[in-house]
DNA sequence: CGTCGCGTTGACAAGGTTCAAATTTGGTGG
DNA sequence: CCACCAAATTTGAACCTTGTCAACGCGACG
């Protein structure tokens, strides 16, 4: 395990509206499916995706899973109120990130004024998209699920309209309450009626060709 | 609409915990089914239950509802980081409520240290909830679900295992992303295997007979 | 070149929804 | 206080969306 020690300014991104100045941090890599942090652990670090994609989730005794949210590139995750961290998060492809601690982090949050605004903006975000997402997995059918990934997805995404994805089929599926299945079938509906297309020989890069027509199955 | 003017300190509950000393407020009864405010609209309030209950919700453009929580005496609800209201609410019976302006609420937090950590916590408690709930939409079973809704509200009732609800089986069905049939029929079945009971003639009135066993079913 | 992970597709099963009807409960007005 | 009506709840039956199981194809990689 090999962590390159650095102090230097935060790239642009929630951490860097947060710090506001140079933080301390160290850089790591993780390789594709490992674990950053698992549920209950204590949450003494905070971290900044540089690349790659991470999945947060939790689990049912038998294994069914949830994915809280997908966290990519420029976005903190990890962050909590309390001492320990209520899910788990893992490397969904090779992750490049910046960890500070979690004090640190804080500490510099104290000593100014919009510090404390930025951390509470930011648990406010997720709040809303967890608020967003539960009226989706309640009461969003299979096909306006899968629409309404999609456009979360090119929102999030540098090139409008074209976008690929680095999470598998099961990881959507688990998303969004679905199984794997249901999601390549909404895919393959959603190809034929030619709202989107799938660019080169992998099926994870994808072009949106109907931005209206997924919005308004989005419902 | 008739609103008394008074200034008292607030009852035990949220509100106490984040302003620590005597608030201005008005209080306000809300009939059953009156909306208190609308997705959307300006958040200059804030409001803290005194008796009845409210529930939140989120609609999509063809009436589906996602009801994202009940409050019940003692919560506060209504409090935004931001200018405007994520959902709507309204009261689900008859409902006391003590009204406080949102802006002497947060300049009473400014003033103290602990105010801002309270109103981070609960935010952060809010997002804990969800986070629990979107496991619950996204990966449970009709039956799961409505064993976890009622360990939730015994969990919140003043009488361990015996609760009278204040919603219909419509508001638990979009609180759990059912129909209200489902939920109907989840809670006969649980009746017939003798993990609760119905209590004098309401349907509302519920007596839990083996926790233990809901919370197996929970999973 | 075989194996493995991933994705697609088909056939079938099942959990949950929809539609409908009967019953109970609660509220309202006389 | 009672009668009556509207709302809520339960239950049944048919249906449908989604899940389950299985087969197959494809590309990556050893």
């Amino acid at each position: 395990m090999l962590i390159r020690t650095t102090s230097r300014p935060a790239v642009d991104g929630q951490l860097a509206v947060l710090a506001g100045e140079p933080v301390s941090c160290s850089e790591f890599t993780y390789r594709r499916g490992t674990e950053v942090f698992g549920e209950g652990e204590a949450a003494d670090y905070v971290y900044l995706i540089v690349s790659g994609a991470i999945r947060t989730y939790k689990l049912l005794t038998d294994g069914r899973r949830q994915i809280n949210s997908f966290h990519l590139p420029g976005d903190m995750f990890g962050l909590e109120n309390g001492a320990v961290h209520r899910f788990t998060a893992e490397a969904v492809i090779e992750t490049q990130v910046r960890i500070t601690s979690r004090r640190g982090l804080l500490e510099k949050i104290e000593n100014q004024e919009e510090g404390r605004a930025s951390l509470l903006t930011l648990v406010t975000r997720n709040l809303q998209h967890a608020e967003n997402h539960m009226l989706l997995l309640g009461r969003k059918t299979a096909l306006e699920k899968v629409a309404a990934f999609l456009l979360e997805m090119d929102e999030r995404q540098s090139h409008p309209n074209k976008m690929s994805l680095p999470m598998s089929r099961r990881d959507i599926a688990d998303y969004l309450g679905l199984t794997l299945e249901t999601v390549s079938r909404a895919l393959s509906t959603l190809r034929n009626d030619k709202m989107l297309r799938f660019d080169g020989q992998t099926q994870r890069q994808l072009v949106l060709l109907d931005r209206k027509g997924l919005a308004q199955l989005d419902a």
